[in-house]
DNA sequence: ATGAAAGCGCTAACAC
DNA sequence: GTGTTAGCGCTTTCAT
């Protein structure tokens, strides 16, 4: 039982189980592949020649005879935050389950240069196809600059005709979260924008048309990145506004923040002022008090995103599909405390 | 301006470069690679021929003939989970840095086919490499079935000398936190232990140690998986049990999961009840209390463990690097409540 | 500096 | 069923 060929270290290759079987090398890449049938007595010998081996297919031979990489690319933007790395686990899931790995490229920023390095990662792989995530705008840069050729599926972001896609259907999570807020009694909500794909990510547009359909005015969102430290900062100069009384966070995270800085600043929550955040994170109804959010299934998101590509591949053509978030109460959101 | 050659589909090929820019394919290649000088004129009709024709060179071909894949697999367990995102993140930072894509494969459990499923997916893949994210039982046993003969490093886990290996040096920080809780005045601290490469993890271990250092009773630890939701049902099991004025978590999550427990069960923290973590999550500081935790750079370990497989992939031998925690003491413990 | 020829390790096409 | 013959699209000798 030894892992190499011969004497040196090269490893094993089909030509020398074929002549260890005493058979072609075609009919071991038959029962390799399970293309054809073999006479048992050979598939036998051929299998006693693979172990004894220690022999594995070469995958880049393979690759270039077969066309089938069996493999599919994933671009993103950082892995880490909550969204991000459920939509990639979901991915990763599913895509496993069908025997398909997943080579992950992280677009670091949405300038062309950072773009461009990404895309050519991911290109210059073997590659059966690419899923997007079009959560912000490296995302959509880095779509646009895919070939047409390359069979690809974008995850949220807004509508793209050219693509297989899945949608993200927030706004009317984002419009309802906030209508609550106003039926509590509050007179506005505020909003703290996460960075998103296009100037006005679902989620934010909802809330927009709640405060418009209520006929109230719409106070200017506040803008954040991903780090809930900056949000943290926000809470603390919002604590110093006696209007604000809810406020309405572009995720779980940053309402987390928010409401840190909100506590600093010497404001409860909820009882000066509600909070909700969206995405249902995992720590969300650990939280102290619990968050009210909108639940969204990432990891349904990635799954199904796998699945559209696996369609495109198999020659179907592109489809889009739709995914809704669904409304979490818990107690960070109350009346306000004197109407 | 066509993506094609010719008036197929079919991708442009090395060929077809080479015939419209009126030169050999080696000409091309040598373009391509940058491996020998090209007269500047042939060299501008190659670069203009690529051009016109969207091509791109075959990943698989290029692969085969030349031998490098330019890609790492990564072996890791549920992505979700803080510690293993950040290390992934991390490895794909500084794999990409170098030019390097990442392939992640996660085991599912430690189970033999679950195990065997996820090596077979990263050895049929054109890699130059493997690093395994050593924290649990699946990592180890998948860390012990791939060969030899493949470049590997781990992550975490216990020292393996026949590999390159980044050690988490986890015991001391955890004993440290221990010791400090125990100074505080309490008479002992539970522990709630989460899934680990061994019986004990470095963490659990410089905890038992403390213990024994200070001539205390060592409480039987409380296993507990990685979802915080089971660690309130915990926590509100401690809250019933007056001994409990201190509680070591296995991780921030957890601890978050136990102060959540505690709270629902009628104690306060960390009033009642001292709670510290491990790892320092990003909720950590936002947390109310916030979170007295052992630092660990996760991002660090991930990037240095590519530099490990580099160094292996460049001729050098099996290394062993170490990483140390930092005590963060914040607002979750305190002296217990009547000494 | 450049082209012709060979070969990477496998699968596909075609005889038998 | 099985072996023989051809590629897949590149890189790498090796002449020149």
């Amino acid at each position: 039982m030894t892992a190499t060929a011969g004497s040196d270290g090269r490893p094993a290759t089909i030509s020398d189980v074929a002549l260890l079987a005493g058979v072609s090398v075609p009919t071991v890449s038959r029962v390799l592949t399970g293309s054809a049938r073999v006479t048992p007595g050979k598939q036998d010998q051929v299998e006693r020649a693979i172990a004894q081996l220690g022999f594995r297919p070469n995958p880049a031979a393979r690759q270039l005879s077969s066309r089938a990489a069996g493999a599919i690319g994933v671009l993103t933007a950082d892995t880490s935050i909550h969204g991000y790395a459920e939509t990639i686990r979901g991915i990763e899931e599913e895509a496993r389950a069908n025997g398909t790995a997943i080579l992950i490229t992280v677009i670091e920023s949405a300038e062309e240069e950072r773009v461009e390095q990404a895309v050519e990662a991911v290109l210059s792989h073997p590659l059966d196809g690419v899923i997007a995530l079009k959560f912000d705008p490296a995302g959509v840069a880095a779509l646009r600059r895919l070939p047409r050729s390359l069979p690809v599926v974008a995850l949220a972001g807004a509508r793209d005709h050219s693509r297989s896609q899945v949608l993200l259907a927030e706004k009317e999570a984002g419009r309802a979260l906030t209508a609550m807020l106003l039926d509590l009694g509050h007179r506005t909500v505020h909003h703290v924008r996460i960075p998103s794909s296009s100037r006005n990510s679902g989620r934010a547009a909802g809330w927009r048309r709640a405060l418009q359909d209520a006929g109230r005015a719409v106070p200017p969102p506040l803008d954040t990145g991903w780090d809930p430290r900056d949000a943290v900062r926000l809470g603390r100069l919002m604590a110093l506004d006696d209007q604000v009384t809810a406020v309405f966070c572009g995720n779980d995270e940053i309402a987390m923040g928010v409401m840190r800085g909100l506590i600093d600043g010497g404001r409860r929550v909820p009882d000066d002022v509600s909070v909700v955040g969206f995405d249902d994170h995992p720590l969300a109804p650990l939280w102290t008090p619990s968050l009210t959010t909108a639940r969204q299934d990432f990891a349904a998101l990635g799954r199904l995103g796998v699945r559209l590509l696996r369609e495109q591949l198999a020659g179907g053509g592109r489809v889009c599909r739709s995914l809704e978030p669904s409304l979490v109460l818990r107690a960070s959101a109350s009346p306000p405390r004197s109407g």
